[in-house]
DNA sequence: AGAGTACCCTGCTTGC
DNA sequence: TGCAAGCAGGGTACTC
């Protein structure tokens, strides 16, 4: 899979060789793999090659009238004087006797035609190709990324954004910033984005000086790259990280092969949690709304009571029959007047709880992944990196309280009372959100904490 | 309009 | 062993 390092080492290879041939005769075995134009072969004849120049991953053959633009997509590739074969999908004769044959596995690839005055501004008007890392400044590179609700290596990978970038030197890029790909693009700051600009412009360059990856099938007539001595993380899943010794994973993201060293590039579990009425639901939906991902321990607890299994063995435990079916009612009273069997009930469901979000964890290639426990402190789970209280101060609480659920003071303050106080719950917490101002106020916080990470 | 998805195509791998 | 199904993937074209 040609990328930058492999496409400009093709140019410079083609260009070598092809520089001042004049095309005799073309013709063309696959139809498909010229975009558009059924003239292709005789606007080709006469046309002298005068250079071959590159930008991102097309090739632009710069002729007498006319530009053509190769794009090798996966598996295209160039041969001089080679018997033709069933991947031979374009043949080039050229005056001096010469043939260059392009061949294509997949037929991924594709050729266009255009006229030669176009040539600086075609790709980019055409197929909003955006400069190599190379070309493009630091300040419209950032720009780009922050306005994406859209992981890091998405954006790498996208030609409107940086061109010439696929998928081995995004993970190399990555890797070498100490980035985790699905970080998103506004929770990049301007030092990681000059960072992964100046990755980018040092991968892609070592690269094109050792000719390129050679993997699977790559090859620019008959030379073999040797970038892939050097790569650190790309098809190397289950190998050691050179930096930290820890293991490389493979996962997918968005459906590409993303390998990465999950110490190296980190992502944080974090565990929300809050007081009645003291917005911690808010944030969750925030969280939500802006892309990331927040179990729901509540809702897992909820689902459990759906199993009918589950319910009647509840049910046999607690003694709460009714209609051979768990008596809801009778199980919150026997609960709610005895703490021994509230404590009974509690050693059933948090190890189930603790289970579901352990697995989840485990199976986590989110950079962030939340979880949602409101009672975090109280059930002393541990299995998180940093825990994020939303706080009120005790006098908003009781009025929130009172009037979201239309209750009297003293009804508000026995509930407040129950669970443990927002203050001992902050002084457990590793970062604090203060909710007392208004929603916008709640909002800006939370974008402020994410930019931590 | 921007995000999501099917599609292009063949060879290799996996599973029965 | 043999055959079918699944997967890989950059960019485009389509849908919602």
């Amino acid at each position: 899979m040609p990328e930058l390092p492999e496409v400009e080492s093709i140019r410079r290879n083609l260009e070598t060789v092809l520089k001042g041939e004049t095309i005799k005769d073309v013709k063309v075995f696959y139809r498909p793999i010229v975009s558009n134009m059924m003239d292709f072969e005789e606007k080709l004849i006469g046309q002298t090659i005068k250079r071959i120049d590159r930008e991102g991953k097309y090739l632009k053959f710069i002729l007498d009238d006319y530009m053509m633009i190769s794009h090798l997509r996966m598996e295209g590739k160039y041969f001089m004087d080679k018997d033709h074969d069933k991947h031979t999908h374009v043949e080039f004769y050229f005056e001096s006797g010469h043939k260059l044959s392009y061949h294509d596995t997949r037929k991924f690839g594709r050729f266009e035609l255009v006229d030669v005055s176009f040539k600086d501004t075609y790709l980019n008007n055409h197929k909003k190709l955006a400069l190599d890392p190379q070309n493009l400044d630091l300040e419209t590179f950032y720009q780009a990324i922050q306005s994406k609700n859209k992981t890091i290596k998405e954006i790498l990978l996208d030609q409107s954004i940086v061109g010439g970038i696929g998928n081995i030197y995004a993970n190399e890029i990555l890797y070498l910033s100490r980035i985790h790909p699905a970080k998103k693009g506004f929770l990049i700051n301007y030092q990681e984005a000059q960072t992964l600009l100046e990755n980018s412009i040092k991968v892609l360059n070592r690269a094109i000086e050792l000719g390129g990856t050679t993997i699977d099938t790559f090859e620019s007539l008959g030379h073999k790259g040797e970038f892939q001595q050097e790569l650190n993380v790309h098809g190397k899943a289950g190998h050691y990280c050179k930096h930290c010794g820890d293991k490389i994973i493979k996962i997918q993201l968005k459906g590409r092969g993303t390998y990465f060293c999950p110490t190296c590039q980190k992502s944080h579990v974090i565990a929300l949690t809050g007081g009645i009425a003291s917005g911690k639901s808010t944030v969750s939906n925030y969280l939500i709304k802006k892309g990331f991902k927040v179990l729901d321990s509540d809702l897992f607890v909820r689902n459990l009571y759906l199993d009918k299994d589950f319910r009647l063995m509840i049910a046999k435990k607690f003694d709460s029959f009714k209609d051979n079916d768990l008596d809801k009612e009778k199980l919150a009273s026997i609960i709610f007047n005895d703490k021994k069997n509230k404590k009974k009930l509690e050693k059933i469901i948090h190890p189930l709880v603790f289970k579901y979000l352990d697995d989840e964890i485990i199976n986590n290639y989110e950079h962030l992944l939340f979880l949602d426990i409101p009672l975090l402190f109280e059930t002393k789970y541990k299995n998180y990196d940093e825990s994020l209280l939303v706080y009120v101060p005790k006098k908003i609480q009781l009025d929130r309280l009172m009037k979201r659920n239309n209750l009297s003071e003293m009804e508000a303050n026995l509930r407040i009372n129950n669970q443990m106080s927002l203050e001992g719950k902050k002084k457990l917490a590793t970062y604090v959100i203060n909710n007392k101002g208004t929603l916008k106020d709640l909002y800006k916080s939370i974008d402020n904490y994410l930019l931590k990470f």
